[in-house]
DNA sequence: GTGATACGTTGCCAGAGTCAACAAATCATC
DNA sequence: GATGATTTGTTGACTCTGGCAACGTATCAC
């Protein structure tokens, strides 16, 4: 119960208003005294020093009907960014993402085998030192990494990543110490609702839901009350293995009945006669949708019944706003969607399924990695006057590696 | 996203004072600072207008074996006082509790029959309107109802209450109306969290799951990242609804194979050849603990082994620190403790079981009337300068109803 | 009794947001 | 194109809050 004294009380407004600007795009001033509730001197004075600190710039106010003196509107930083780092079994990615929402840059490493933690970290910390050669004007904020496993909230240890076989791996200090940056690890289904939270599906909410289906199992997370669930140790989220039948199918953790081991990709891949190497998830809805097999229609209704009962427990527990599906599950859903609902409905209360909306995520291939630059943003958004030592050249828009400029909708 | 000014400052440090005091009992001034982290006079200087409001009382310090000057003790007053509602299908009770934690008084109306909604609202204000005409020298702030069913967070309108027949019945606006008094409501579980969290096998948890097992089937409610799942609309917590079982057993709802349709306390009694009317929890589960029946330990193992499948479904899901058992789920969970840990580890996974703790509700009678209590007190705990008009008489402790002096462990 | 220790009290100070008056920039109207 | 209405930024005086340091006070140990 920390009390609050005069610091902590600017640090909050600039903390408030530097998260406005940057969960919900830009604003003119007038609109952020409105939403504050703040004095328009105060706001005044507030933007000076978030312009001065170089997070937020303040652009000629667009033209407007209205009568009275046009309001400047405040927009972050394209200049301030963030480093989203995703391992995964194939490829290393990293991105640079901006305060402002702008991806600048995407730097996919393919790998020849799964790598190593360590391997991770060094070519990791490979592309960061490119990255820094060329770097200018720009203001590294830190690392955020996507982590497809366990990953302890407390330090950023990899509990457990299966699909990458890495057990205990402080991969978190490991890239601190490669490259003098502060990082922030985590789930990546976790991260996936930060994301879909804040600029997909989300928005708005504060009760929601988010079950991603991937090639090897189902993750997720969820927000409750406005908060990110983490749990005791930031293990929340494991949809995928929660009870859903009685048959011995055992999943990956060797779980027998489990939503993950009765809800597959491989299975309907399997039905629709796909290769899992040549099918992203655009591919496998169109393929569900265009099919007429009986087996596949068949398939679909037997793994979106499974799926339903997940949901409906989940709807019972925590009376959310709106449930997001991305991954396979979002094509699962889009092939028979009354199905789900109606399932749904039947196996939850009326009143705590009413007016529950599911729908699918809507961040593609930019998830991961907006998620993991939010998390490392965090703490510059919860501290605006932090002390930021590390800036770095970033001449234009030159990349060395690969480039892939990309944006995603504010 | 609301913007801070000195006002806000101000009320916000009286808050983290008044609920520090509340919610951990007393405590010296110099503790306050160390733990708010205030300055030594700002502390005087907030106390001091507690006391000046009659919110707090400070009292000459206990005799300490250090050196230095006594720091004065502050607690919270005993005359600040919530009332605290619970129809029941047989009886009403209304309970007197102050803001330091004491019930003062705990009164029981029995009813012949189910009481209507308009019966409850008549009742209640009856006992209420006997307790003013002997009210003095004591602060009322409002009055907070714990509904057996489920209740719209927004208004306190009484959605569904199967067990007292109501539906939609608007019940926090009758007895406002009806008393003059602020009026809140919310489900009889999640009130059970709220007092178990804060004064009970849950204090100082951030993410705790609380299950308890009633007559007419099982409710909860849950803790996320320190905050009280409400969920979309307050339906949170229906724990007993989940899909724990293919068989066809329906529940209250209607829907099969749940929790609730396969954990009963009925059937437990019913091997113990036990009376409902008759067997209150202790005394469940004495019988439970003293038989040596092969059938009673079989209906035990199978409703344990269903309760797990619940459990590890919230395990993976909220990672939580504690799931407090209450009802006649905590008797259930005394016959055979060891059981329902090994089968929940069995059905989570292991990184999210570790470390959390299954443990018996503690507070026992009192729950609901401090949890109904807590509600009440929320809006004057979060801003203690709210004037509060509603100042009644009640001359000593000379009930004219029943009277039940008792207090709960702070 | 004396010193050490811990804590409340007091008066002064700095910082943050508010307020009101004024200036500036736009639109609508004549 | 001048005028007024409207909206908003700017400025300086003001208020309130917490911090700070010096001082006073109450206890313990010797």
């Amino acid at each position: 119960m920390q009390g609050t004294n005069h610091d902590d009380l600017r640090r909050r407004n600039l903390s408030i208003i530097l998260r406005l600007v940057h969960r919900s795009g830009a604003a003119s001033r007038a609109q952020l005294t409105r939403l504050t509730g703040l004095n328009r001197s105060t706001i005044g004075a507030l933007v000076a020093e978030l312009v001065e600190r170089g997070l937020v710039e303040e652009r000629t106010p667009d033209p407007t009907k209205l009568a009275g003196r046009p309001s400047p509107i405040v927009a972050a930083s394209d200049r301030v960014v963030a480093l989203a780092v995703n391992p995964e079994i194939d490829a290393i990615t990293v991105g640079v993402v901006a305060l402002s929402g702008v991806v600048h840059r995407r730097i996919r490493f393919a790998t020849s085998s799964s790598p190593t933690a360590a391997e991770a970290v060094a070519i990791t910390a490979g592309i960061i030192d490119d990255l820094r050669n060329d770097l200018s004007e720009y203001s590294i904020i830190g690392i955020g990494i996507a982590v497809p496993g366990l990953v302890r909230a407390f330090d950023g240890l990899v509990r457990h990543a299966p699909h990458l076989g890495w057990v205990d791996e402080p991969l978190g200090d490991l890239l601190a110490a490669a490259t003098g940056l502060p990082v922030v690890a985590a789930n990546d289904a976790s991260l996936g609702v930060t994301a879909e939270r804040y600029f997909g599906a989300g928005q708005g909410m504060t009760d929601l839901i988010y079950l991603n289906g991937g090639s090897s199992g189902i993750g997720g997370g969820l927000v409750v009350g406005g908060v990110a669930a983490g749990g005791r140790a930031g293990y929340a989220g494991e949809f995928g293995h929660i009870r859903v039948s009685a048959s011995g199918q055992k999943d990956s953790a060797g779980i027998a009945g489990t939503l993950e081991a009765e809800v597959t990709r491989d299975a309907l891949l399997e039905v629709l006669g796909l290769r899992a190497s040549e099918t992203d998830a655009d591919t496998l809805e169109r393929a569900l949708l265009a099919s007429d097999s009986a087996a596949v229609h068949a398939e679909v209704a037997r793994q979106l019944d499974f799926l339903a009962v997940a949901l409906a427990g989940a709807v019972n527990v925590l009376n959310p706003q709106v449930i997001v599906l991305g991954g396979f599950l979002a094509a699962l859903h889009a092939a028979d969607p009354d199905r789900l609902s109606r399932a749904v409905a039947a196996l939850s209360l009326g009143t705590a399924f009413d007016g529950v909306q599911i729908a699918p995520a809507l961040l593609g291939s930019n998830l991961l990695l907006i998620g993991a630059a939010e998390l490392a943003f965090e703490a510059l958004l919860l501290d605006p006057q932090l002390d930021r030592g590390n800036t770095f050249a970033l001449p234009a828009l030159s990349a060395r590696v690969a480039v892939s400029p990309a944006s995603h909708p504010h």
